[in-house]
DNA sequence: TAAACAATTGACCGACCGGTCATCTATTAA
DNA sequence: TTAATAGATGACCGGTCGGTCAATTGTTTA
C-alpha cells in the first residue's frame, strides 16, 4: 500500500506544534485527539474521487462523524482544508508511491519502469474499491482550480517540482552510468512527468488501468536534447 | 483564430433540424433565433475557463441575456447542456485547431510540430484574454467528471479517439514515406495525445504557455514499438 | 383572422452551499 | 479546586443551487 497516513500525519502534527507549545502539551495532542486527521482523511478521499467543487463541507463532516462547528474549529475555510489535504497527500505520495518507485537499490532506468507499475497498481486497486479510476489528485486539482486560485496553483506546482526532481536525479544517474546518452535531464524529467499525468488522464477517461500498461513503454523513449551552447 | 463558431454551429443546427421539420421552418430557425447558440457559447467559455461544477445556470443565463425559464426551454438539464457544449466544441476543434495543425499539404512529421505551435498560440492568446491558461476543455472535463458520469466520460473518449485517429494517419503516412522507422502507430498516436494533454496540464498549472514550447520537442521522440507476432 | 405553437418571462420551489455563533463539555495548568 | 482553554454541539444565517411553472408575447400555419 502507498499510504502511510497514520505515521506521516502524526509526525507532521508533532513537528508543527512543537515549535511554540510545551512538550507535554504536544504529546497530548499527538496521542489523543484525531479529529483534524479524520477530517483531512475524509476530504482526501472525497476530493480525490470526485472534485473540489462537488464535495461539500457537510458531507465531509458526516464522513468524519463530526458537526459542522467542529470543522470550523480546525479549518477557517474550505480552501484551507484543501491546502492541508494537498500537504498531507504530497507527504503520503513522497513516502509511498514515489519512495517505492524511485528505489535507489534499483538501476536508474528500472526505476522508471517501476513508476509505471506503481501507477498501474494504484489506479487499479482504487478502481476495485470504488468502481472508478480517481486519477492523480494533483492533476485533478490542477485542472480544476488553476484558473481560480493562484495560491493553490503554486502549491500544486511545488508538488510537481519535487516529483520532477526525482526523475531528474534518476536521469542524471543513468547518464553517469552510461545507461542512456546525455540529454537535458531537467526538461526530460518534466516531460516524463507530463506524460505520466497524460497517461493517467487517459486511463481515467477510459476508466481502464490497462491504459497505463499500454502507453507505459513510451515513457523511457521521451527525450529532450541539451540545447547547444 | 481556431474558432469557426458561427459557421460550424449554424451548419449543425440546420442539419439536425432538417431531419424532421419542414424546410421553411428550418430556415426560420437558422436565420432568426440564436438563443440556443448564445447559451452554448456562454457555457462553452465559462466551462472552459472555470469548471463544470463551479459555473451555475444563472450565470450562463445572465451572460446570454436570457431568463432561466428560457434556458430550460432549450435544455432539459445542466447535464444536457454540457453534452451539447462538448459536441459543439469538438466540432470547433476539428474545424479549427485540428484541421489547421494536420494540414495535408505539410510533410507528416512537420504536422506534429505544427500541433505544438497551434497548442501554444491557442493557450497564449487565451491567457492574454483572461489572464489564465484554460487548458483543454476535454481534458478538464475528463478529470472533473469521469468518476461521476459514464455517459459524459464516453462522449469525451469519443472526442479523444477522433483526435487520436489524426495522429495515427499522420504516423502511418510518415512510415510509408520513410520519414520514421516503423512503429505501432495506433499506440504511439494515443501516447502522443496523452503527452499533449500532459503538457497542457503543466502549462495550466504553471500558467505559462512557454511550457508547451519547452516540452514540445519531446513529442516526436515518443515511440511505442509494434509488438512481436 | 384564428388556432397552434415556439419563445420568453419572472416568480417560485426545496435543498443545499459555505460559514457563524452562543453554549456546553472535557481537559489541562496553576 | 479553580480558572482557562480546547473541543464539540446544533441551531441558524443569507445566498445560491438546479429546476418548475403558469402566464405572456411573438411568429407561423391553416
Amino acid at each position: 500500500c502507498f499510504c502511510l497516513y497514520l505515521r506521516s500525519s502524526a509526525f507532521s502534527r508533532f513537528k508543527s506544534l512543537a515549535i511554540d507549545r510545551p512538550v507535554n502539551y504536544t504529546l497530548r495532542m499527538s496521542t489523543t485527539n484525531d479529529t483534524r486527521e479524520r477530517i483531512i482523511e475524509a476530504a482526501k478521499s472525497r476530493f480525490h474521487n470526485r472534485s473540489y467543487a462537488d464535495v461539500g463541507i457537510k458531507e465531509i463532516c458526516d464522513m468524519a462523524s463530526i458537526q459542522k462547528g467542529s470543522f470550523y474549529h480546525f479549518f477557517p475555510s474550505k480552501r484551507d482544508l484543501v491546502l492541508a489535504v494537498i500537504d498531507e497527500f504530497a507527504e503520503d505520495w513522497a513516502n509511498g508511491f514515489v519512495a517505492e518507485a524511485f528505489d535507489p537499490a534499483l538501476p536508474p532506468m528500472e526505476r522508471i519502469d517501476y513508476v509505471i507499475d506503481a501507477a498501474f497498481f494504484w489506479q487499479k486497486s482504487s478502481k476495485e474499491l470504488n468502481g472508478h479510476i480517481p486519477g492523480c489528485l494533483f492533476g485533478n486539482l490542477a485542472l480544476e482550480i488553476s484558473t481560480q486560485d493562484d495560491v493553490l496553483r503554486a502549491k500544486l506546482n511545488a508538488v510537481f517540482t519535487s516529483a520532477k526532481d526525482r526523475f531528474k536525479e534518476t536521469l542524471d544517474e543513468a547518464i553517469e552510468l552510461g545507461a542512456i546518452s546525455p540529454l537535458d535531464s531537467e526538461l526530460t524529467a518534466e516531460a516524463m512527468l507530463a506524460y505520466l499525468e497524460g497517461m493517467i488522464l487517459f486511463a481515467k477517461a477510459e476508466n481502464d488501468p490497462e491504459v497505463i500498461y499500454r502507453l507505459g513503454p513510451a515513457l523511457k523513449t521521451i527525450r529532450i536534447e541539451s540545447s547547444a551552447h
